[in-house]
DNA sequence: TTAGTTAGTATTAATTTGCTACTTGCTATA
DNA sequence: TATAGCAAGTAGCAAATTAATACTAACTAA
């Protein structure tokens, strides 16, 4: 069989084709909550709900790339690290058709994620409550929380939510709202001692003690 | 936007849709090797080298049915538990046309899988060290491998391996094929110990001091 | 000066891991 | 009928890690 016989052959077959779309879950920590960004449809199906934001992939691009499109058409962002999550083949997940989705997901400290009356950070604990998140992006969300707490005890992914200069209890927060826990202090500060150095600043302006600054070692 | 609406627009902007396939890891654990099970092509592209089995899915069934299917056409095997591992959609992963593969990954008992002589059993050692593998299919079972050896750390995957009754010294071995190190017998036993039930059966026939036969618990 | 508040350190107990050495029960053979 | 060989199974200790508590340090406000 040569190519130009497959292809005939597969041609005329002619069996249909599910469309594959790449979907974006973009977390961030502010204030004491992990939170995820969504955009408010505003096309059928589910006008008015909120949605992850995605796009449908080309022809002509990679899963990743199809990812990083996304970031930049929803977000303005480049150059994120976005990591594949899951994908999502369930029949009935969009009403119009058959689409299979491809999630990613990233953390992104706070300040960079630019909001706008369509896309604005919810927190996730308050998602996965409702039951009115378009098609299957709640179950998304919910498993990429849960890759998200796995990973945390064995990468640094923690640290992508801090500036590159950052105090331990600062740090020590992120680490306790992504676990979904507290942890000791001193135990925590142990873990954490060769993945951090020490810089010559404190804080200042605190009503307490200040603290030490650091930035991550590498 | 109603729903009609949106589909004479997609469908009239016509974008080109990739394909989707489903490839399957299925691994065991054979004399002293993890193995993976591979099919010789008989077909463009490709024809003569090693594969991994897959499908391409149906516009009307699910991802894991897709992998279900192809577990089935393949080796004949029903109900075995696959796990998504990764989505592959490199643009010239597949010389024919753009397809997308999402792959599931499993672990067998050696005994359970039919062999022929088009699907084999090879060791991944060897896989991957060799230059023919069709496809990104290498790539594919290297990814596979990696995950297994995480999952050992913190599930049960690999009792999956071994039939229902079994001995330690068998059970260990599995650990060390499948982690790809030595493991210390007293060490290993402390930490299963809460997986496991002892029968009162002990094994027979063996030149040396016969082991204790057990099983899973729960 | 002192109370309040958070930063940061010291210390200890409990658990897990890495490693060694022993005892046990079988077979083969001298 | 000893005994050597061999793998199964157990005991135990040192080192490292984790869990937990209690302390000291440095700042502000009153």
């Amino acid at each position: 069989m040569t190519e130009q016989e497959f292809l005939k052959e597969y041609d005329s077959s002619g069996f249909q084709k599910p469309s594959v779309a790449v979907d974006l879950v973009l977390f961030t920590v502010r204030g004491e909550s992990l939170q995820v960004l969504l955009t408010e449809r505003s096309q059928y199906p589910f006008i008015g709900k909120l949605a992850l934001p995605g796009v449908f992939i080309r022809i002509d691009e990679t899963l990743d790339e199809a990812a990083q499109r996304a970031l930049y058409q929803k977000t303005g962002l480049h150059d994120i690290y976005l990591e594949q999550l899951y994908t999502w083949g369930a029949l009935e997940r969009d009403p119009r058709m058959r689409i299979i989705s491809v999630s990613y997901y990233a953390l992104v400290p706070d300040s960079q994620i630019p909001e706008s009356e369509q896309n604005k950070f919810s927190p996730v604990a308050e998602i996965l409550q409702r039951e009115d998140i378009a098609f299957d992006h709640r179950e998304i969300i919910r498993y990429g929380q849960e890759r998200i707490r796995n990973k945390v005890s064995y990468t640094d992914i923690a640290f992508s939510l801090v500036p590159e200069e950052f105090t331990l209890p600062q740090l020590q927060k992120i680490y306790e709202i992504l676990l979904g826990q507290k942890l000791y202090k001193a135990n925590f500060r142990k873990k954490i001692a060769d993945k951090i150095q020490p810089t010559e600043k404190l804080t200042s302006g605190t009503k307490h003690r200040p603290s030490r600054i650091y930035r991550k070692k590498d």
